[in-house]
DNA sequence: TTAGGTACTATAAATAATGTAAGTAATGAG
DNA sequence: CTCATTACTTACATTATTTATAGTACCTAA
């Protein structure tokens, strides 16, 4: 994730298209294996890093790490730390992060309805 | 792409995450590099492998191949063959395929959006 | 007989994403 | 001093996806 090879055909590819193409650039921004899980939970409420994993069975703090770094990057969700310890730290949506919710819902329900139509 | 290993971490993880969240579902069904944007050329009429290769400034016909099998498979694209030399192949969203208009419309704007704040 | 167009396949290699396992810092409780 | 808690970090291993390159079958037209 965190290693792009910036003279690799794959980069140029996903920059070109991302420059044309609105759909693919959002593609390439919330693309991560668990990045919309996380928005969607994030939708209800701030959220610790602890929280988080409890909500997704079968992440790795590695994995949750990253994908948080990279939404934080992208603006899409903010970090707190609360200096306290043990430490605490939040992570909550952006106004654009928060502006997810209409993707994210038609993306599930199209997710239904495809879901029934193939079993 | 072809091959998945039925055993590893990331298969299960996935396998579970689809089963939970219908968006999460759609992401993988949807999520291949070129996928969003083939769909959305389909989105204004059928085409034929070729345009669609002209389309996409950049992919293989490896690639291009692989992503029209595996929307075929998800019964989002039909593939018709005219029995013609050179022969003609046509690519058409079936209806499912067509419901992805309104996600792709909404990553678009979100995607616009988020480059206006961001870029 | 040879060349040409179309839609592919096969195989290998490179790159990217994800997972595993272990370790760190800070500090208050005991 | 030792341990527990929380939110990480690091080094490395594995798996997945994408790219590169070459070749195929079919008929038609020159």
């Amino acid at each position: 994730m965190s290693e792009i090879k910036q003279s690799s055909t794959n980069f140029s590819n996903k920059l070109a298209l991302s420059e044309e193409c609105p759909e693919a650039y959002a593609a390439n921004v919330i693309g991560g294996q668990w990045t919309l899980v996380i928005c969607s939970w994030l939708l209800s409420g701030k959220l610790r890093f602890g929280e988080l994993k409890k909500k997704l069975p079968g992440i790795t703090e590695r994995m949750l790490t990253l994908q948080l770094r990279k939404l934080e990057e992208h603006k899409i969700i903010t970090r707190t730390v609360h200096a306290e310890v043990p430490p605490r730290v939040e992570y909550e949506l952006t106004e654009i992060g928060y502006a997810l919710k209409s993707v994210i819902s038609e993306l599930e329900s199209w997710g239904t309805s495809h879901k029934k139509l193939i079993g």
